[in-house]
This record gives structure tokens, sequence and C-alpha cells, in this order.
DNA sequence: CGGGAAAATGTAAACGTTTTCATGAACGAC
DNA sequence: GTCGTTCATGAAAACGTTTACATTTTCCCG
């Protein structure tokens, strides 16, 4: 269909090998052909075909991402880390989202057979063992706050416990004792860790945990906003504070405490947790847990590579633990004396 | 290395033609030995290698993705839009981001030659001509938000014209008649398409472009944030409302107004543009005008189907516009009637 | 200038599929 | 029974590279 290695080596007078030389400076090449070589390939605009080397290499200077949406700027800023990593080393990044079950995993890893030299897989609704049926055993991958695996995969997690307990002992600090909390989408494992953190943390603190307050939602804006009036709907026991476990949904629940005309924080307060680009932005500006969402990806990818690099495999099940601090704001009370932005 | 079709052939006591039959079911093949070499196929655990389907089948399933960045809600919403289409046809997208120049651009695009059946660019700093020559002559390309190209490639752009146009117009009519305007990045199409808007949309609505009101910024939160604040800085010649080329501006703009104790919209009105997801969320509610970012990609990832299914190339030159519209929420003054979800 | 080592280049075999073409087998019509 | 047809399968040639191995050329030293 198109030129290929063979038009370029016979238009130059030499061998394909020559050429696959030149382009990839695999082998010392004399200067004279070299410079005839690199003329005829940009003459006639060659480009290596990548599928083919792929095949001949064995090598796809690709990742795979696999991922169980797209939707807001958590998937964004992740995506962008992992990009940022894979630039570095030449790398391109075969995406595919929208994977909830184990069925949808299995197929997009399968389609990526081939393709990727490794897999970054983030599937937080999936068990731990569904997850390691789904990846095939020369596979190296990594694996994005899913549920403690036991030694399968490498895997990069964030610090959900550590998170949640500083946002509580802040909270109960600031003298709260009615803490809200709104979940995150039920089997979603960083949810669950969050909302284990948040009942941990609240008997640390001598508080005790309402089943009331303690909402359901599934990580939107909408479902944040649809908890919040719920929570003003019932007059009678309101809480002082509200803990939402993603950012997405403390917007959402502010906006919908705004138009109930009740005042964040003097009537109540709130914190998010991930810490996304907007957060600060927001009125007032969201006192929320912050995660380096980019890094986490760039971290993920790192691990990737050095398990790539790595034939042994000991970096096959190595873990990380990204750090999660606690980010003050305005939506608890009196504004922090150092910046917030 | 891992198992392959031979091994299946091998297994199933078939050729390995009778296999590939059986996985594409590209020919009919006895039921009997069907259910053997697939029951065989599972046992294995056998996944096609896609590099070598792709370079035998000169068939990638797979659609490249070259951005210029992948920072905000923008770029989030744009990719969740194509991979949507995507995957309606079980096309896998490469994703590649950071590319500001020609070169960039070109790398790029060289390095999914073989591996991709199209091209979904979107590249607003480069010229048509730098782009075109980044394209390689056989590889067909849809172009996203680009300077008009002379029919050189398919392209979906946003109604950028439109959407400013209306916004002047709204304010004119709520008797502003000092509007500021903040730009983004130079040489970025869309954001000399919108400059270009406002401009006409001023003196068609009889009002004066003050130069001092016209200020640079480039589609960061921050920059909107510092454009703002140079705005505020400046006591005497104060503008009535401001509107900025992309909703991030505006979200930095509200920051510094808040921070400034100027009220929005009481003092100030301000409009953006794009309509993001968090736009609703800011306070107040921002007004601005919707693009459906998730359709653009859809429809231009539609569009690239129809070029690769269309052989003649008839479709090679197809332009499409996304229609852009005023969404009024709080952010200028009396909120809607109407709900602002 | 001969000899051998080192450097440059060529040859051809992978890589794992799809696909064209050929070969048989089964089958109905005469 | 014989002869086309249709249907199921196999053999082998692509696809465009990389790379192990073989061969040729160059260069240096005695």
């Amino acid at each position: 269909m198109h030129v290929t290695i063979k038009d370029v080596a016979r238009l130059a007078k030499v061998s394909v090998a020559t050429v696959s030389r030149v382009i990839n400076a695999s082998a010392p090449v004399r200067e004279q052909t070299r410079a005839r070589v690199l003329k005829v390939a940009r003459d006639l605009r060659f480009a290596p075909n990548s599928a083919a080397r792929t095949l001949s290499s064995r090598q796809a200077t690709a990742l795979g991402v696999i991922l169980p949406d797209l939707y807001g700027e958590f998937f964004s800023e992740l995506l962008r880390g992992i990009d940022l990593e894979a630039q570095r080393t030449g790398h391109s990044l075969l995406v595919s989202s929208s994977h909830h079950d184990a069925h949808g995993v299995s197929v997009a890893v399968r389609a990526m057979r081939g393709r990727v030299d490794g897999l970054l897989v983030m599937a937080p609704e999936l068990s731990s063992n569904a997850l390691a049926a789904a990846i095939p055993d020369g596979m190296p991958a990594v694996i994005l706050n899913a549920a403690p695996t036991p030694g399968a995969a490498a895997a990069v997690t964030v610090d959900n416990m550590g998170g949640t307990r500083a946002v509580v002992r802040y909270l109960s600090t600031l003298g709260h004792r009615s803490i809200a909390f709104i979940c995150g989408p039920r089997r979603n494992a960083d949810a669950a860790a969050r909302l284990r953190g948040y009942r941990a943390a609240m008997r640390s603190a001598g508080l005790t945990v309402q089943p009331h307050l303690v909402l359901q939602g599934d990580f939107t804006e909408d479902s944040g906003w649809a908890a919040a009036r719920e929570l003003v709907a019932r007059k009678d026991a309101r809480p002082t504070a509200l803990f939402a476990a993603n950012d997405a949904m403390a917007v959402g629940a502010l906006l919908a405490l705004h138009e109930a005309n009740i005042n964040v924080p003097g009537d109540i307060s709130i914190v998010g947790f991930d810490d996304i680009p907007i957060a600060r932005y927001v009125t007032p500006a969201l006192t929320t847990v912050h995660v380096a969402i980019d890094v986490l990806g760039a971290r993920a990818a790192a691990l990737l590579f050095r398990a790539l690099a790595d034939p042994s495999g000991s970096v096959g099940t190595h873990r990380e633990v990204v750090p999660a601090e606690l980010m003050v704001r305005h939506s608890c009370g009196p504004p922090p004396r150092s910046s917030t932005r």
C-alpha cells in the first residue's frame, strides 16, 4: 500500500537490513551510506509500520490503559500523569474506558494483546480475583486503586484511610460531633476504603456513627446534590458537618445547600476528597484531601516501566501508596492563615 | 512467546486457516470442528496478536487521537465523546498529547503509522498548512477546531462566532456598554475566532472595543485570575461585564473578584465559554456558551468512520459545525426563570 | 604486501496473522 | 455411475519489520 522499507532500500541501493539499522541506529553504518539512506527516506516520506515493527521486535512501545470511565477531572488528571511519564520514554497510550464488569475488562485486555508492552488497570469495582483472572499470564501490569490484591500484581493506591482519618480528626477538633458522610458507589474499592476510614476515625474520636447520616452517592455531582437535599429535608437531626467521599459530590452538595439558603460554612461545614482542580475555585473554596492524581498516574506508569525493564519480575508484586493530605480551605469556617492556592 | 494460533491449530487438529476462520467467523466452518477449535482456544486462553492481525489484514481497529494537552475538563469530555463513538464499533483509541508545534504533531503521527486506521487531530495552534503537511497522504483524518483548512481534510469545528455574538448581544441587552474580554492563547484557532467574534459583535452592537479592556490569557484558571486582578487594579475604567474566552478563565476571574470583594453579578457580570461540567456548580452559577464537547468528539469520530467506510474519499473534505448556544445562569444578574441544570 | 581482525553490509529466517488458491469430499441431477 | 456444484479444509504466500548469521570490505600491523 504505502512506501515501505524495501522501497527505501531499493532507491538507496542497500539492503533492507541497512535501512533498518540507519532508522533505528541499532548498529554502526558508514556515514556516507547513512546519509544516502536518510535522504531517500526523507524524500519518500518513509515512516516505518509500527505493526510490523511490533510483531518483529516484540516491542510495542505502547502502554495499555484501562479505565472504568472517562468522566470528570479525576480521570483527566490521571491520564495526564500517565501520559507525562509515558512520553518520557516515547511510549504511546492505548486507552480503553467504560469497563465496569469483569467481562468488559477482559475484552479490553484481549484487544490489547500484542499491541502494548504492559497494562495500567483501574477497575475499582472488580474484586482482586476477578482482576487477576482478566490479566493474561505473561503481561506485566500495574493495578490502580484496587482492593488489596494478595501479591498478584504491582499496585499503586491512595492512602484513603489516612486521608479520611485526617478529615474526621480535623472536624472533631473544630468541635463538630455530628458528621454526615456521603458514600461513593457500592463495591468501589476507593469508596469502600473511605467509608471504612470514616467509621474507624469516628470511633477513635469518640463519636458515634448515626446510620441516617450515612448517605449513598455514586461519585457524581448530581448524587452529591441529591444527598445534600435529603439531608436538608430532615430538619430534626441536621448534622453540623458533611464529609463527601469525593470532590464532585461535595461540589454538588455545596450547590444544594446554597439553593436551600443554608450557609456554608456558617450552618454546615463541608469537606471533599481528591482535590480536583476546581475545588479551590468554588465558593467557599473547598476544604478537601489533596491527592496528587497526576502523580498517582505517573508513579503507576513508572512502576510499570520498572517491571518491564526488570526481567526477573521482582517488581511484580511491589505496592506503593500515594499520600493523601488534608487541604484546609474555607468550607469549614475560619480560612487558614496560609495561601489557599 | 505465548500461545499462538498454531498451538490452537495443532491441538485442534486443523490448519491455522481454519482456526482463523472460526475466530473471525470469516467463512463457514462445520459446526463440529468449530466447537472443537473454540474449546481448545478457550482452554489455552488464546488471544490473537493484534499486531500480526493488523499487519496481515491492514486493519487496525484503532483510531489515533492527537491532542495539544490533557489538562482540564475540556479534553476529558472530548475524549469521552470520541471513546463513546469508537466503542460502538469496537475500535480502540491511541492517545497522544502535548503536541503544540508542527514537529511534535508530525512525530506523533509517524508513531501511529500502521497502528491506526485513521486520525483525529486537534492542533489549534497549528496553521492549516502545517497540519496538512504533518498528515501522511493516504491517512484518513478529521481535524478538530482548527483554522479553516482549504478543503484539505474533513473537519469539525465549534460555532465560535455564533456563540460569541450571542453573548455580546445578551450583555448589551442587559444594558452593558463596557464589556471586557479575556483572550485565549495567541495563535490558538478557537481563541482567535472568539476574539474576532467579540470584536465583530461589539461593532454590530454599536459598542466600541476599548484596547485596555482586552486582556491576554491562556485558557487556564490562573490566567483568568490574573487578568481579573489586573482589571480590578485599574479602578478608573472598570468594565461592567467580563467575557472570558473559556470557562476555566471565567472561573479563575470569579475567584479573583471574590477575593477583591467585588460582587458578581452585582458589580460585574461574568460570562464564559464551553460550559464545562463545573460551570453550573460555581457561585454564582456561570452564564456561558454551551458547547456539547462530548458531542463534538463523537461527531468527529463518526465522520472519520464514514471516511473510512467510503473508499471514494468524498467525505474527505466534509466540514461540520457544532452549535454553540447561550446558557443563561446567574453570573449576569437576574437568574433565568427556567431551571439552570 | 600478506594476513587477520574489525567494521560494514547483505541474506534470509523469524514474528503471528489473514487470505488466496488449490484440493477433496459430499451431493444432487442426469 | 458420471459429472458439475457447493462446501469444508489445507497449503502457502503475503504483510513490513527486526535480527542472527554469513559474507564482504576496510584497515592496521608486521
